[in-house]
DNA sequence: TGACAAAATAAGTAGCTACATAATAGCGTT
DNA sequence: AACGCTATTATGTAGCTACTTATTTTGTCA
């Protein structure tokens, strides 16, 4: 074979990594200058570019033009979330899906709305709200408004053959999202439609999406009791 | 200047962005190769790489050697999460953090905590029950299990002054790391240490973390009602 | 001493070449 | 048709060079 000892920088990228969970630098140390660290570890430059690179995204390092390359004093822990199509998760899980449009109103959004989406100005919006359901018990009930200015075609779309969630998934593609979960006490009304008891502690994600500086849609995702989101890997 | 009309890989993926939101690539439409695009937008191959690997690392694009890249036709919002320790969480909102230890047992580990860490032996473990405090209100109480095998050194840790999440984030980076979030009523326990009513809706964030196979520790961080997590940007 | 300009520094990027690797497609044999 | 080998293909990676850019350091002059 022709470069069984030649590194790759995950090898590099590992071996960094290694020196610093060994103690050898600690928080907020600076380490050697790429160059160097290429000279000792007998590789390129680019080499220890990209794997600097890749444990500066992990948020283990921070680098700085001249500043060089310095140990996160105060290391965070970072995760990558992949939320599916709800009809994707409810299938992957095993489940039969099913969708059902509670009802449908074109209106100016309220105040909390354009907050959200950092507008000052009104704007049009349609308002969506359904349910998803899995073996056709509920699943996740959905609060949503959508654009009409970004997104006019969502008015000739039938919202019952095609979930909101899906049709935007598929036709609005964002260039910015924003998350954000919590957890709320289930109202009478939301209780009823989720099939629980009024008070039951229910898991929410709010997401909201824009194209450029152009609002898109925001959801209030309201999931039914024992519902869990897990980082993948 | 030497280079306006050069193109950078950011310019690069954006351009390939645009052509997708704008629909010219649709889900599961097969890109032209990375060679093509080059030759195309008059840059390096090496360039169109760098940018394709960033849209496939946000979960818009797909590639496969020999297959060529492809728009996922089931897209994923996909999102980056930064849990900090929570001292610099409350600094950061402008609180002064406190903590208190309130259990501190050696024990065996339960099979529920085994099975989390995906053992099937029994294993030594520190279990630690503490409230975060900010400005002297009560704001995530967490539950942890530490594993002495592989952290032996939190024997003689003072808990009450430094607490076990800080210490852990120093002293012991990790390889893996899993997350869990959802909801659960406040039992009358709980409720009383965060100064809650009972059946409140607590928002739960569950983390485990180990060092190749080995376990580290699995926290349940029950937080207080209101308690709101983001993804940055 | 302080302000500002110039030099030095270390990471970031672009381009090129060469080769590695995974996956597919094609071909021939039985 | 089923198999296994080989060739092909498109992405992935490593190395090199050259240049850019952000930031700090240093040096000079008022």
């Amino acid at each position: 074979m022709t470069h069984a000892n030649r590194l790759s920088w995950k090898d590099v990228r590992d071996e960094i990594h290694d020196a610093i969970l060994a103690g050898r630098y600690g928080p907020g140390d600076r380490l050697p200058r790429d160059a160097d660290i290429a000279v000792e570890m007998n590789c390129a430059r680019s080499t220890v570019q990209r794997a600097m690179q890749d444990l500066s995204d992990s948020g283990l390092v921070e680098r700085r033009r001249k500043g060089g390359t310095r140990v996160r004093s105060e290391p965070v822990t970072r995760a990558t979330l992949d939320i599916p199509i709800t009809r994707r998760e409810v299938e992957q899980k095993g489940g039969r899906y099913g969708h059902q449009l509670i009802r449908r109103t074109a209106t100016d959004a309220p105040r909390s709305v354009l907050a959200t989406f950092e507008l000052t100005e009104p704007e049009p919006m349609l308002r969506v709200e359904a349910l998803h359901l899995s073996d056709g018990r509920p699943y996740i009930l959905e609060d949503r408004w959508i654009s009409l200015r970004t997104a006019p075609e969502i008015r000739d779309v039938d919202l019952s053959a095609q979930s909101a969630n899906e049709w935007l998934v598929l036709n609005k593609p964002y260039n910015r999202c924003d998350l954000r979960f919590y957890a709320i006490s289930a109202d009478p009304q939301t209780a009823e439609l989720l099939q629980t008891d009024t008070g039951a502690a229910l898991f929410v994600i709010e997401r909201t999406t824009w194209i450029d500086a152009a609002p898109i849609t925001t959801v209030k995702a309201i999931t039914t009791p024992g519902y869990q989101l897990l980082t993948q890997s």
